[in-house]
RNA sequence: GGGCCCGUAGCUCAGCUGGAAGAGCAGUGGACUUUUAAUCCAUUGGUCCAGGGUUCGAAUCCCUGCGGGCCUACCA
């Protein structure tokens, strides 16, 4: 049936009627595709082939002009690719033919001394050869690559050996995640981890996924936010923490939604919303030149500067600028849902007031939230976890920070009275109750971690995966994760 | 969950109002010792997503299912 695949089996066993290994154990190189091309250009203007020392490369096969007795190899490997060729007269008759036994995208090795063609074209020109891993299947197409989206996402792997754009993407994450990391360890915050599976999933106005704990014969879900975890840890004198670690939200996929994401986590002691903000902005723009090498980004047509001061405005002023909405004269569930109701906007009827201000926000305002910006003030009845503003009680010391229109990150000045929380959680249950299936629940741990007294704290909260779209332009947030969620294939 | 669109060779795609399943790349055989989307000659390769229906005849039209994309909804 599969007659590709069994073409490339045939030559397996041809190489090992002709005592050839094509899966040896080891290999030797001294030269990545990369250092090979830079010992080329090292080359002093003029120098002949024998002038240069030997080097030893390996990689994968992906493309392949043969020329009667010589043939061009172009191999990859994760520093590039690199042209190799291989000349019978230089390799000998028997070596060369069996070369005739290489598919596109077999893994192998060559010996050979760095030269250029006629062209200039940094090359090895090969003097020995050896197998390393012989393919059964053939590599997606050399020019248009793989686009099929399915496949891209289910077989990530194809992706990356077709497509250099989807290799640099996530080498920018993996940069990102690294740069975010020595910028919080330079500012002596310390990386925790804290449990995944959790009696009570909180922290955020998600629905969690449930697993079973055999042992214990105890349900457990998983965790969907760091938070509550984290100001234990604050509590207990860690007084710069953060965790960089994946959550899990039972939610729909979406352009910007993944059920489960990264989340970056930090909390400060003696900081507040305002501090945090700062080093918000410092450290996602520093990130972006460290990674980048600039501040600027391109994202869905929109020109993006990261660079600092990010605007900062009321979540007020904006609502009454987009809208005309004033939460301060609209405060309660009815008066809100009518304002919302009179210019065309239907929110759940399960909502109450936090839910519909937040309907408000998404609606008329996130869109235009293009340049990086903070929305800084939000109805206590919206946040169970934050602390109020002492100058307006109906308002907490909270901000999230949009770009491109979307939220990246929320923080806030953390709510550090037990009391006053114990009363929060009671609201939220009371909610829960009432139809809100993504109310909080009453964290009798926490509080009484809380009662032991935690210090003033500023809190904050960014999606790893968002802003990495951010940082490479991706549509997509399945762009940026390796092996986004799909549903499962039968048969 | 709702709307729109898509599923044809290993990959990228064409196939019109129903009338003998195609191209390029990859593969196979051959020529070629500086090519680079190599070139030239010849050639293999299909559960047209699956099942049902309409029809003398279905990749094409209809229905159902499966999978995917975009939008939307849920979603701090």
């Amino acid at each position: 049936m599969d007659e590709l695949m069994a073409q490339r089996a045939r030559k397996i066993e041809e190489f090992r009627a002709r005592g050839v290994d094509p899966y040896p154990p080891r290999v030797t190189r001294t030269h990545t595709a990369a250092e090979a091309v830079a010992a080329v250009e090292a080359l002093p203007e003029g120098a002949g082939e024998a002038d240069a020392g030997s080097v030893h490369v390996a990689g994968r096969v992906v493309a392949r002009r043969e020329m009667g007795k010589a043939t061009f190899v172009d191999l990859q490997d994760a520093s590039g690719r690199l042209q190799v060729l291989l000349r019978q007269n230089a390799v000998g008759p028997d070596d060369y033919s069996l070369f005739g036994l290489v598919d596109l995208g077999d893994y192998v090795g060559f010996e050979g001394t760095p030269m250029r063609t006629r062209t200039g074209q940094p090359t090895v020109g090969a003097t020995s050869w050896v197998m390393l891993a012989k393919a059964l299947h053939a590599p997606p197409e050399k020019y248009h690559g793989l686009a099929d989206a399915e496949i891209r996402q289910r077989r990530r792997y194809l992706d990356l050996i077709a497509n250099e754009q989807t290799r640099e993407v996530f080498r920018i994450r993996s940069k990102a995640v690294a740069a975010i990391r020595r910028f919080l360890d330079s500012r002596d915050f310390l990386e925790v981890e804290t449990p995944v599976l959790q009696e009570a999933a909180g922290g955020a106005a998600a629905r969690p996924f449930v697993t079973h704990f055999n042992a214990l014969e105890e349900d457990r879900f998983l965790r969907i936010s760091l938070e509550l975890h984290l100001k234990r840890l604050v509590v207990g004198g860690f007084d710069r923490v953060y965790e960089l670690g994946r959550i899990f939200r039972n939610e729909g996929l979406g352009f910007r939604w993944n059920p489960e994401f990264t989340m970056l986590e930090t909390y400060e002691a003696y900081s507040d919303y305002n501090g945090v903000a700062d080093m918000v902005e410092t450290m996602v723009s520093s990130v972006a030149q460290e990674v980048l090498g600039r501040t600027t980004v391109t994202w869905r047509d929109h020109e993006i500067d990261l660079a600092p001061p990010w605007h900062r405005l009321t979540m007020r002023d904006a609502l009454l600028d987009h809208s005309g909405i004033d939460l301060f004269e609209v405060r309660t569930e009815a008066a809100m849902r009518t304002e919302l109701t009179r210019r065309g906007v239907t929110a759940a009827p399960t909502s109450g007031y936090g839910k519909l201000v937040d309907e408000a926000v998404s609606h008329f305002v996130e869109p235009h939230l293009i340049q990086p910006t903070f929305l800084l003030d939000y109805p206590v009845e919206l946040s169970p976890l934050a602390k109020r503003k002492p100058e307006d009680p109906r308002f907490v010391e909270r901000f999230e920070v949009f770009i491109g229109g979307f939220e990246l990150g929320n923080a806030y000045t953390e709510l550090n009275d037990p009391i006053e929380q114990r009363a929060r959680f009671e609201e939220q249950v009371r909610l829960k109750a009432a139809g809100d299936d993504e109310a909080e629940l009453m964290d009798e741990d926490f509080l009484f971690a809380l009662e032991h007294g935690m210090p003033p704290c500023g809190g904050f909260g960014m999606g790893i995966d968002r802003l990495v779209m951010v940082l490479t332009g991706q549509a997509s947030i399945r762009e940026v994760i390796l092996f986004p969620q799909l549903r499962s294939q039968k048969g």
